[in-house]
DNA sequence: ATTTTTTTTTGACTTAAGTCAAGGCATTGG
DNA sequence: CCAATGCCTTGACTTAAGTCAAAAAAAAAT
């Protein structure tokens, strides 16, 4: 399977490995399949090795007592996830679901610390994922806790413009329901944010095409985060 | 100087590694002194390594546009910090002061890069206190996000009480001003928070020292979340 | 001990965002 | 074409937590 060795070739995890070393990884790699919307695993469940998305896209995310859900990431193609308690033992701080049908890559927990173990460049690009992950973890707690919601949104669409490589205008890749919960919201309150946006010419949003008519005064609001 | 290489030798970093690799994690590292109150680094500086508290006490945390402080993580003695740029290059996420007068010992990027690229366990070992950090930031995220700052507030005793390893009471090792920030919210709010507890017999509080009353109400609170 | 400074608490008020409930819109399938 | 389901929006209301200002308490300095 030809194909399979690209994907992996290509995730950043195992960016500049050496033909031989790509193959080994090749070698534990195991495929899975998930339609929309399964469960990939749990908050809790055990952990015997983590995943890469070959195809498709995966939600990461918590859930509160009241089943209030807030999502932590969405992972496309060529991102890890899951690896959390690969090196620090225990159980998976989160849930995982497929938000696409999907195939995912499975690195089994011994066999993928055994190659770590013989391949310095595999360990410092594993550290580089978790260092980057630790980063945007950062970013996400200071919006929690220092940013309102409409700062929280002009965060992300601008985010999406880069992403996206576009320059004015982006496209939600996810319900607007699950946006909310993206940003540590809830629906009605998104809705109604976008509204005002909408209202004072920040933006031009129609369905989960969203134009933006005013990007500076989105930098603002994602800076500064008050929207009158 | 023995001391240092016995303050290496107890970091979780360096646990279970040989003599030998030990000396050579010795011979990079560099002591730096701080007094209180005293700048580390600041959110966006250049980063050429990290740090170890081998004596003292740090605050890691993000400022706001309007100056609105919270604190990210406090570390003591054998914590590592600032290791996020080693491994994903650019600058310091976050920024870090002394809370008290303190000892670090500061490894440069580049030689402990080496080190790690030619010594598997330490490599693993780095892995698993980068997995702890995510670990502890996936609980940071969902307290923010799903609970309320009484249900912050419970479930943060609670971690000190097994911190302490003490029963039923805890001495807090930070200004309530700081434990405000490290929730997500401000000192007033705290403070009535800590009056109601204290109303409704769930802890009793005399300055820094916190005896909690009703460790299971504490914990339904923690849990659930909320507080009448 | 007494002044000065910092930290904490209290009170009155405002506001962002959540809850509940109903209605509208759109996409899919019979 | 129209029902049916899921998704999004709107309105009225509640509430948690923030702001501002001042007093009280505690800690530090003289």
């Amino acid at each position: 399977m030809k194909k399979i060795l690209h994907i992996i070739a290509e995730a950043p995890l195992f960016n500049g490995l050496a033909e031989d070393q790509l193959n080994q990884v090749r070698q534990i790699a195991v495929d899975k399949f998930y339609d929309k919307g399964k469960t990939i695993f749990l908050d809790g469940d055990d952990c015997n090795g983590f995943y890469i998305v070959a195809d498709g896209e995966v939600k990461i995310y918590k859930v509160s007592f009241e089943g209030k859900e807030h999502i932590l990431h969405i992972y496309g193609p060529g991102n890890p996830f899951g690896e959390v308690p690969v090196f620090s033992g225990r159980k998976f701080p989160a849930s995982a679901q497929t938000l696409l049908k999907s195939h995912l890559l499975f690195f089994p927990r011994t066999a993928f610390v055994g190659l770590i173990s013989s391949n310095p460049s595999l360990a410092l690009n594993m550290l580089a994922v978790l260092s980057m992950r630790l980063r945007q973890f950062t970013v996400q707690i200071e919006n929690l806790s220092l940013k309102e919601v409409p700062g929280r949104l002009a965060s992300y669409l601008l985010y999406l413009t880069e992403e996206q490589e576009r320059l004015d205008s982006v496209t939600l890749n996810i319900s607007k329901g699950q946006l909310a919960s993206l940003l540590g919201t809830i629906p009605e309150t998104l809705s109604r944010i976008i509204g005002k946006m909408n209202k004072q010419h920040l933006i031009e949003a129609r369905g989960r095409e969203i134009k933006i008519l005013d990007f500076s005064g989105m930098e603002d609001l994602a800076e500064y985060g008050k929207l009158q």
